[in-house]
DNA sequence: AATCATATGTCATATTATATTACATATTAG
DNA sequence: CTAATATGTAATATAATATGACATATGATT
């Protein structure tokens, strides 16, 4: 559903919490977006504030890399999924206080705990 | 389901990102937290972190007062829960429901309807 | 083996976020 | 009116994060 979509992308998480949720160093993060793989949003004080879609994505990374892949071939992945959901197109946008609201009731309902050695399950 | 409520009190999220989650200011919260409201952890720099659960805890406490309950009531109300949880044995605790229905009829006692400002869209 | 690229660690410096305390103030209760 | 309540605001100190540079382990390439 649109909704919830929304309110997984809202940017209200800094980094040390992502830290937390995925295991990973600060290093670690910044660096996979240094390489394109994550693009946080910046609050005024240009610290990175991350969603949950940007965690989910995250885990996946982290999955991929525990797999063995390298950086630029889950990048080459992640351009070829944008291409096919670029053809789709979606657009919807709610006033900041629905978005609120719903990104509240999405983290109640978290899903999947990060635990480092169980392949992520990517529930989140 | 145990694992469900784990996530829920992972203390992860620090005090701004509870600010944009329940559209309260720190002054707020850290005084609901002064009032025995709220309980959040410390991490080693003593910075508070708190957990969906506690997030669910503050919108709850907002919506009390934006009802025209003040903090004492609140918090005569929750220490009146804890009191029903505990003659039921703690396996057996009061559903939300429960506890809104209690809340509801200290809500009645407190007197004329102090419509207040009713901005409070308690959709949180 | 030597060299190179990759992924991450670590350190230094600067800025933002948060904690604490104190005082101010608007609104409500008595 | 006066006191209590709830929140704002400011000053100061410390923690968290950003950025950039250099170090290094690991695996790949020559």
């Amino acid at each position: 559903m649109k909704e919830k979509d929304l309110r997984r992308s809202l940017s209200v998480l800094p980094i040390g919490t992502v830290m937390k949720l995925t295991n990973l160093t600060a290093r670690q993060i910044r660096y996979y977006e240094e390489q394109g793989l994550v693009s946080p949003e910046r609050n005024e004080g240009n610290r990175r504030m991350y969603s949950l879609n940007d965690i989910d994505l995250i885990l996946e990374i982290k999955d991929y890399i525990s797999d063995g892949m390298n950086i630029s071939k889950i990048k080459s992945v992640y351009e070829q999924r944008e291409k096919e959901a670029f053809s789709r197109g979606s657009n919807n946008k709610l006033s900041d206080q629905e978005a609120r609201r719903l990104l509240s009731d999405e983290l109640l309902n978290v899903g999947g705990l990060n635990s480092k050695d169980v392949k992520s399950n990517n529930s989140f």
